[in-house]
DNA sequence: TGGTACATGTAACATGTTACATGATTAG
DNA sequence: CTAATCATGTAACATGTTACATGTACCA
C-alpha cells in the first residue's frame, strides 16, 4: 500500500495483535507499555489510525458506547507488522535539554543550577521507584512468557540508576 | 520578536558568542559538542540561521571563500540566548527503536536478535571508548573553565557504561 | 445534578528528515 | 586536471506538539 510503517504506527499495530482496541485504549497502552522510550500524542494515534485503516491494515468495528471505536488488525496490517519487525532496529536518540543548558550554563548562578538539578533528580527517583515496584510485582512465569519484555524493564532500572549516581555525584561535588 | 528560541537555534546563539559562524561551521560545532544529546541537521540550521537573520538576532557578513556566509550574533540575539537560558530545562526524551523492537521481538528467532544486540552493543563501546580517550585528554586549567562541560562529557562516560553494562549482562544471559 | 474521567477528533503549527540541485576549492 | 571535500541552499515530506471543539457516561 502506502510508504513502509513508521515505528509508532508499527507500535500501533503491534497492541492490535492483542485484541481491537479504540484509539484512547491504545494510547493509554502505549503510555504504559512503551512510553518511556517511545512517546507518542492522542493526536498522532488518530493520525495514523486513520491513515493504517485507509490503508487497510486495520478495520474500525461498530461504534460502542462514547462513540468508542474499535480498531481491529486486518491480515495486510499483520503483514505490514511483520515487515516492520523483520527492519533492523536503529539508534536511539536521545534530546537532553538539560545537558544542552548545562552546556551554556557556565555563568550562571550556582543556586538556580543547584535547584534545577535537584528538581531533575528527584523526577529520576521517583521513576526509578516505579520501575522498582514493577520489577519487585513481576510472577517468575512472566520471565517464562516474555523475557525481552523483562529485559526492557532491565534497561529502564540501568538507565533510572546510572542518571541518578550521575546527580547524586554532581550534587555531592559541589555541595548540593 | 517572533515567538520564543526553541533549543536547537538557542544552540546556534550559543556557539555564536565564541565568533561568527557560517552554517556549515555550526553543523560540525554542534555535532561535536552537543550532537550526544541534541541532534540537528543541516537543513534545520540553515533554516533557523534564516529566522534568525529575519528576526535580527544574527548578521550575515561579507560572502567569503565558496559562498561562506558567516553569521554574527547581535545584542538582540545575544538576549533571546540569556532569555532561553533563563527558561528551565525540560526533561528529555529518549527514542530508542531497539526497546520498542525489542517489546515485540518475543517471537523473533534467537540468533538475529544475537546480532542485532551484539552490534548494538559494538557501537556503544565505541562511543564509549571516545569519550574515555575525551576524558583522558582533558587539562586540569578545563575543570576551572567549564565545571559544567565536564559533567556534561561525565553524563556521557555514565549512559554508555551503564548501557554497555546492560547489553553485556542480556547477552551473557543468554549466552551471546 | 454536577463534576470527573472517558472519548474522539480537527487545525495550526513546529520540528525533523531526505532527496535534490549547484557549484567552489584544494590536494594529489 | 580530476576527485574529494567544502559549502549553501530548496523542496517535499514525515513526524511531533498544542490548542481548540464537542460531547458522553458514571459516580457521588
Amino acid at each position: 500500500m502506502p510508504r513502509p510503517l513508521n515505528a509508532t504506527a508499527a507500535s500501533l499495530l503491534g497492541f492490535l495483535h492483542d485484541q481491537p482496541m479504540s484509539g484512547w485504549d491504545l494510547v493509554r497502552t502505549a503510555e504504559e507499555r512503551i512510553g518511556d522510550f517511545w512517546s507518542l500524542t492522542r493526536s498522532q494515534v488518530y493520525r495514523e489510525l486513520a491513515a493504517m485503516a485507509e490503508a487497510g491494515f486495520i478495520e474500525a468495528g461498530e461504534t460502542g458506547p462514547r462513540d468508542r471505536r474499535p480498531y481491529a488488525l486486518t491480515d495486510a496490517g499483520r503483514e505490514a507488522f511483520a515487515e516492520w519487525l523483520a527492519q533492523d532496529p536503529g539508534r536511539e536518540t536521545i534530546r537532553y535539554p538539560l545537558l544542552l543548558w548545562m552546556s551554556f550554563a557556565s555563568q550562571l548562578p550556582e543556586e538556580r543550577l543547584h535547584r534545577i538539578l535537584r528538581e531533575h533528580r528527584a523526577e529520576h527517583a521517583t521513576r526509578l521507584a516505579g520501575y522498582e515496584a514493577a520489577q519487585a510485582s513481576i510472577l517468575p512465569e512472566a520471565f517464562e512468557a516474555d523475557p525481552y519484555g523483562l529485559a526492557v524493564l532491565d534497561f529502564g532500572l540501568t538507565y533510572e540508576r546510572a542518571v541518578l549516581d550521575w546527580f547524586n555525584r554532581l550534587l555531592e561535588a559541589r555541595a548540593g
